[in-house]
DNA sequence: CCAAGGCCGGTTTTT
DNA sequence: CCGGCCTTGG
């Protein structure tokens, strides 16, 4: 009947009869787990919730239990579901399912990340909603392109209508599983009234180009378990065992994907943390997990709630904010562990002194001044709400030369280098890829400009055929002139060549990528290219060139790449991490620096405006994975002062900081100093007697006594007066080539060139900038300046 | 076809 | 206030 019965896997070895084999045997992996671990690894059969705290061995707990499926015969690996959010996490998974099994097990095929799976399943139906197997996959920028072609030929100015807030709204659509035909009425009005209309063209448009963006990875198969009642049937026989991580990040879209593969057996163990669902704002609905029980009746829910990860004040701290939200399944985390340390708080005048603060502790804890053995700076994290928090920080670790990584910073495969070579390699595999083909038509420049390109648009769209396949005929025809005429035989003809190597399974397809860079001129676009980010770009090409070693053809990586965002880097020096809360999740660290905590920052003003209670408690949700991601030292701030869009403002500390239970604090913070603070003014009026009397000892508490003593060993007298002063020591100062000068936020370096009262500095560690002589000293008065 | 200037906007982000 | 994008002018 069909060809996909066999669902195109290898099946290993006879797993039936070993597993049965196995089966007779003791089950070392149960031993060490905890009876609510148990309990959700042995319940296989029906639907399982399994509530897991943050750090509550869930990922050990699934992993097991994927094992035990495997092990006791009630599956064979690929006819298990198994399905993550992150590639990270579903390699993490894969790893230690491998780990426990042994070598024998050939890796499960059906381990994925949800789009990585429903790329394998629409491959095989793409048919059934008007697509080729071959289909490309579109990125952000790729649909942006897209739309704002479309909204050119309906004549909508793009200002007032931007692409952005389209593409906005019809992911919000298509994460919702809602089809053009499906959008109810009362969406109508979205979008100048045309939002619909315009999604039904941009759907109409993806199917010509035999494409599809990342929200369609889901609705077509969808739409296909939908309208195709055998194809949906073979999948519910085949996936005996349905696991889900993360549960609290679905959307609407995944929620039906996973029902309609779970309608048979109902074999499905949801796993997830209504209490870390932070993902709402890009279409995750709590709701799911707060309805698994009615969704799925007679479901078995399991509860994880002993932590290992944190000490008993951090817990503390931790459940003592997110009590403060309505709704929840309700878990109480408990640690066997010891009290450790308070959640330390701190406040600060402003945004820079808070930096600089973090980067002395972070110092010093490195160095063990707390008299222990010292913390290993990868060991370290600061958390910040939003990213443009980072640049504070990474201004003053520059300064100090403190190594520092920031983690979600412009990712590899977004970087406008690694777009252009990837839009040459789609174009070469996939000739029909016209909005790669325009990515590339005048990259380098080739004399190919608007009036070439717009010539072989109409002729494509006359003809009904892809971009390039137009731009041979016109050339054929003789009916592109002048500079174009030429530049764009070569590229079309390299094209041509550069597919019959692709085509050919014998030739090797890395040199084939060097070849079609190297030809196209691409590489040496780079090479003659004089910015000071070139060198950079063409080391990322070389990266990319080597990433491909890894795969058998160019499909294969294009693939790889459209669905995988790794960012591998070499790490071999000890480095503190940067990174946003919401890029923290699933991570843990020893010392955790939360900074930031004031109102409209955190909480965010933006989604408190946006989604009132329902936004704050997501918030909160936030706070919560801040606090949880720390093992035995946290330490959360707040400034005083903030710049904001420029303008100075003051700012008023959070009242997440006032949700913090006493008991689990320790204040740092001057009662009075620095406006603020656990019991300064502008904290809500019901917790100001708490609060005060928290802040009343400040003073004599262990920690602020500590700092005193670091800053005074440091010869910092008190804190802060000196750091608004200018450097103006040496404002009549000159300056010549070749001296060695220090910067208070660039750190040290020579001066390279002299243009009146600007230098020219290469430094040290911030690279080469053209920096005011007033803000520079000679290095050997670098300790003139004030901190 | 490119360079300079004006104007708007400015959270979180995986796939 | 800074940076990205788009427009305009050469």
């Amino acid at each position: 009947m069909s060809d996909y019965d066999d669902f195109g896997e290898p099946l290993g070895a006879p797993i039936g009869l070993a597993a049965r084999a196995m089966a007779a045997r003791p089950m070392p992996y149960l031993e060490g787990l905890n009876p609510a671990q148990c309990a959700a690894v042995e319940a296989m059969d029906g639907p399982v919730l399994m509530l897991a705290g943050a750090g509550t061995g869930k990922t050990r707990a699934l992993t097991t239990r994927i094992v035990h499926l495997l092990n006791t015969g009630r599956a064979r690996p690929n006819e298990v579901l198994a399905v993550t959010f992150t590639n990270k996490a579903a390699r993490e998974m894969k790893n230690r399912v491998g780990q426990m099994l042994g070598e024998t097990v050939e890796g499960m095929p059906w381990l994925g990340t949800f789009h990585a799976i429903c790329v394998k399943l629409l491959r095989r139906h793409a048919e059934l909603v008007g697509l080729k197997s071959n289909f490309t996959i579109l990125d952000t920028d790729d649909q942006i392109r897209l739309l704002k072609q479309l909204l050119r030929a309906a004549n909508i100015d793009d200002k007032r209508w931007p692409a952005r807030m389209l593409a906005g709204v019809i992911d919000n659509w298509k994460n919702r599983a809602w089809t053009p035909e499906s959008v109810p009425a009362s969406d109508a009005g979205l979008f100048n009234n045309q939002g619909m209309e315009l999604y039904a063209a941009y759907q109409a448009r993806l199917l010509t180009l035999n494409a599809v963006d990342f929200g369609d990875l889901l609705l077509h198969v969808v739409t296909i378990f939908q309208q195709h009642s055998d194809v949906l049937e073979q999948y519910q026989r085949w996936f005996k065992y349905i696991l889900v991580d993360e549960y609290q990040d679905t959307n609407v879209a995944q929620y039906l994907w996973l029902r309609l593969l779970a309608g048979g057996h109902k074999n499905i163990c949801c796993v997830g943390d209504d209490d870390q669902s932070i993902y709402g704002w890009r279409g995750a609905e709590v709701g799911n997990i707060l309805r698994f029980e009615a969704d799925f009746p007679g479901a078995t829910v399991v509860k994880l709630e002993q932590n290992y990860r944190s000490t008993h004040h951090i817990l503390g701290a931790a459940s003592g904010v997110i009590a403060g939200n309505e709704g929840r399944l309700g878990k109480t985390l408990w640690t066997d562990k010891t009290c450790g340390d308070k959640v330390r708080l701190i406040g600060h005048w402003d945004g820079e002194e808070e930096a600089r603060w973090i980067g002395d502790e972070a110092e010093a804890m490195q160095l063990g001044t707390r008299g222990d053995a010292g913390i290993s700076l990868d060991d370290m994290a600061i958390l910040v709400r939003a990213s443009h928090q980072m640049r504070a920080f990474e201004d003053r670790f520059l300064t100090i030369g403190l190594p520092y990584r920031v983690i979600g910073g412009p990712r590899f495969y977004e970087r406008m280098e690694i777009r252009d070579a990837m839009a040459y390699f789609r174009v070469t595999v996939q000739p029909e890829d016209d909005l790669a083909f325009e990515r590339i038509i005048n990259t380098p420049r080739r004399g190919v400009g608007d009036k070439a390109l717009q010539s072989i648009q109409m002729a494509a769209r006359a003809a009904g055929v892809p971009l390039l396949a137009a731009a041979r005929k016109l050339l054929e025809a003789g009916e592109i002139k002048g500079k174009a005429k030429g530049a764009l035989q070569v590229l079309v003809d390299g094209f041509a060549r550069w597919a019959s190597v692709a085509a050919d399974p014998d030739a090797n397809h890395v040199e084939l990528a060097e070849v079609i860079l190297e030809e196209s001129g691409y590489t040496e676009m780079w090479l003659k290219d004089k910015s000071p980010d070139a060198p950079g770009r063409l080391e990322n090409l070389k990266e990319l060139v080597k990433a491909l070693e890894q795969f058998e053809n160019l499909q294969g990586f294009l693939e790889h790449i459209a669905l995988i965002m790794d960012n591998a880097s070499d790490e071999d020096e000890e480095k503190l991490t940067i990174m946003t809360l919401h890029g923290a999740k699933g991570l843990e660290f020893p010392a955790v620096f939360l900074p930031g905590w004031e109102e409209g920052l955190f909480p965010s003003q933006r989604t408190m405006d946006e989604s009132g209670v329902k936004g704050l408690e997501e918030e909160r949700r936030l706070a919560y994975v801040g606090i949880t991601r720390a093992e035995a030292l946290c330490t959360i701030s707040f400034a005083a002062n903030r710049r904001v869009y420029g303008q100075w403002q003051s700012q008023l500390p959070s009242r997440f900081i006032d949700e913090l239970p006493e008991k689990h604090v320790e204040v740092l913070t001057p009662p009075g100093l620095y406006g603020g603070g656990y019991g300064a003014a502008g904290m809500a009026p019901s917790a100001t007697m708490e609060a005060k009397a928290a802040s009343a000892d400040a003073y004599s508490s262990p920690g602020w006594r500590r700092m005193q003593s670091r800053q005074q060993e440091r010869g910092f007298g008190a804190p802060r007066e000196a750091s608004k002063a200018v450097i103006d020591v040496t404002a009549n100062a000159s300056f010549t080539q070749g001296e060695r000068v220090f910067h208070q936020k660039f750190g040290y370096g020579y001066v390279m060139g002299v243009e009146g009262d600007k230098l020219d500095i290469e430094f040290e560690r911030a690279g080469s900038k053209k920096v005011v002589a007033r803000f520079v000293v000679a290095a050997d008065r670098a300790d003139d300046v004030p901190f």
